[in-house]
RNA sequence: GGCCCAUUCGUCUAGUGGCCUAGGACACCGCCCUCUCACGGCGGCGGCACGGGUUCGAAUCCCGUAUGGGCCUCCA
C-alpha cells in the first residue's frame, strides 16, 4: 500500500518571501492537493532572532495572500538540532562519521554511485568518490543544513522532496546520509528556477521578487497561483486560463518541464487583467476597496463603488486604479491649451439634460457636436481634457454622469474661460 | 577549474520517431470596432543552438561542440 503523500514548504526566514520560492511551494502544494496528501510548512531557521520571527510572520501571509494553506503547526529546523546531534552521534559510532576540528564530518562512499529517479528531470547520477565530506554539525554544536533538512524529512514522514534545481547537487550527499541513517528515501522532484529577462536568477534588478510587491501592485492572488503554476508546468497545448480548483485537479509532477523560465511581467499584467475582468462587480468592488485601503487610500466607499463599471475593462491591475479615477475624487488641475469654445458650449447644452445620466448626456453631446460640424472623436477630447483633466480617461458620459452636473458645469465652464 | 543540469518563436509552452511545410498564449506590428484608453474581432511577424550519427523517416533517440545555469561554505 502506498504510502500517503507528504510534502514540505521550507523556506529560509531571511526577510521577504521571494516569487520563485512561492512558485516551488505552488508545486508542492497543487501536488500535495491533487493527491489528498499533506502539505507541511517548515522553517529552515538557524536562529530565533526577531527578525526570524517577523520574516515567518511575512512568509506566513504572503502563503495565505495566495491562497496556500498547510496542514498543522509551522514547524522550524532549529526545534529538531537534538535529534539531529544524536543521530550524528550515531553516525559517529558506526564510522560513518569522523570528528574534524571540533567538527563532525559525514564519511562519504569512496566508490560507486548514487543515484536517483528525479520525478522531473529522470535519472541523475554522481560519482562517490566526487564528493566531499560535509560537515553535519559545526565544531559549536549546532548541526547544518545538509544534515538536519534530510533528517527532517525522516521525522516528518516525507514522501516528495520538491525543491529547486539548485538544490540537486545536494541530493546525492544527502541520500548517503539517508542510507547511513538506514531511512527509506522520499521521491526528488527538483524543479526549475526562475530567470529574469536577462537569463539571471530573478532579483529586483528584473522587477518585483517579494510576494508582498505584487500585492502591492494591485494582483489578484488568484492571477499570482494560476500565472506561477504555469512557470515551468503545463496542462496541455492550450490551456491558459484555470481556477486554484482547475489547478489542484490537473497538475502533474510529470509535466513539469526541467528547464528554468523566465518571469513574463506583460504576460503577468494580461492575465491579471482577465482575472479582473472576469470578477463579479461586487467582487470587483469588494477587492478593490481592500486594496485601496491597504494602500492608504480612503475615498468613499460608494463612489468607489459606482466606478467599477467604468474601470473593470479598462485596467489590469488595481495599482493603476487611483490615477485614472482620481477625478472623480479630487479637484483637477485645469489644462491650459485646450478648445474653450467647445467647453462653454458644452457647459451651456448640459445644463439643461434631464434625466443626467450616461444615455442623456450621450445624447446631448452628440447632438451639439453633429450641430458644430466636429467630429465626435476631435470634439469629445477637450470636453474630456477639462472635465478629467486627461487624455485618457474612463467613458466620458459614464464620467460626466457620476461626477454629478454642477461639477461637471464647473469645470468645463472654468476651462471654458480659461481659454 | 571539477561535477551536475538545461537548450522549440523575444517570453511561457505543446510536441515522447511519421498526425509538424512545428500548434497555442503573452509581447510586437497592421486592419476593424470606437469619445480617449482598454476590451473584442481579423491578419501578420517569428522558433526546433550547432555538428555528426542511428533510422525508410528525428524537434523527438545517441555522441560531441557551443551557450546558459546550479553546486563545489563549519550558508540555507
Amino acid at each position: 500500500m502506498p504510502a500517503d503523500v507528504k510534502v514540505r514548504m521550507a523556506p529560509s526566514p531571511t526577510g521577504f518571501l521571494h516569487i520563485g520560492s512561492v512558485r516551488t511551494f505552488v508545486f508542492n502544494w497543487l501536488f500535495a492537493r491533487q493527491q489528498g496528501g499533506e502539505c507541511l510548512l517548515r522553517i529552515e531557521n538557524t536562529d530565533t532572532s526577531r527578525e526570524v520571527a517577523e520574516a515567518v510572520d511575512q512568509i506566513q501571509d504572503s502563503l495565505r495572500w495566495i491562497g496556500i494553506d498547510w496542514d498543522g503547526p509551522v514547524s522550524f529546523q532549529l526545534d529538531t538540532a537534538d535529534r539531529a546531534r544524536e543521530l550524528a552521534q550515531e553516525l559517529l559510532a558506526k564510522g560513518d562519521a569522523y570528528e574534524d576540528e571540533g567538527a563532525i564530518r559525514f564519511r562519504q562512499p569512496t566508490e560507486g554511485t548514487v543515484s536517483w529517479h528525479d520525478a522531473v528531470r529522470g535519472e541523475i547520477e554522481f560519482r562517490n568518490e566526487l564528493l566531499p565530506d560535509l560537515v553535519i554539525v559545526r565544531s559549536d554544536g549546532r548541526p547544518t543544513y545538509n544534515f538536519v533538512s534530510p533528517v527532517d524529512d525522516i521525522l516528518d514522514g516525507i514522501t516528495h522532496v520538491i525543491r529547486g534545481d539548485d538544490h540537486v547537487s545536494n541530493t546525492p550527499s544527502q541520500i548517503n546520509i539517508l542510507r547511513a541513517l538506514g531511512a527509506e528515501l522520499p521521491v526528488y522532484a527538483h524543479v526549475p528556477m526562475i530567470n529574469g529577462a536577462d537569463g539571471k536568477k530573478l532579483s529586483k534588478r528584473h522587477g518585483a521578487v517579494a510576494t508582498e510587491a505584487f500585492r502591492d501592485d494591485g494582483y489578484l492572488p488568484q492571477t499570482m497561483m494560476n500565472f506561477l503554476a504555469l512557470l515551468g508546468w503545463s496542462y496541455d497545448d492550450k490551456t491558459t486560463i484555470m481556477s486554484r480548483h482547475e489547478l489542484i485537479e490537473r497538475f502533474s509532477l510529470d509535466r513539469v518541464v526541467p528547464s528554468p523560465a523566465t518571469f513574463d511581467y506583460k504576460k503577468l499584467d494580461w492575465m491579471n487583467g482577465v482575472y479582473l475582468r472576469n470578477l463579479q462587480p461586487e467582487e470587483y468592488a469588494h477587492d478593490l476597496r481592500r486594496f485601496l485601503a491597504e494602500q492608504g487610500i480612503d475615498w468613499p466607499a460608494e463612489r468607489v463603488n459606482a466606478t467599477v463599471p467604468l474601470v473593470q475593462e479598462k485596467i489590469e491591475k488595481f495599482s493603476q486604479y487611483p490615477d485614472f479615477v482620481r477625478f472623480l475624487f479630487e479637484d483637477i488641475e485645469v489644462p491650459a491649451d485646450l478648445d474653450g469654445r467647445i467647453c462653454r458650449a458644452a457647459a451651456e447644452r448640459l445644463a439643461g439634460v434631464e434625466p443626467w445620466d450616461a444615455a442623456a448626456i450621450e445624447e446631448a453631446l452628440r447632438g451639439l457636436v453633429d450641430e458644430l460640424g466636429e467630429k465626435p472623436r476631435t470634439a469629445f477630447q477637450p470636453i474630456r481634457l477639462a472635465v478629467t483633466g486627461s487624455k485618457v480617461s474612463p467613458g466620458l458620459f459614464e464620467s460626466l454622469e457620476l461626477l454629478g452636473r454642477d461639477e461637471s458645469l464647473r469645470r468645463l465652464s472654468a476651462a471654458g474661460t480659461e481659454a
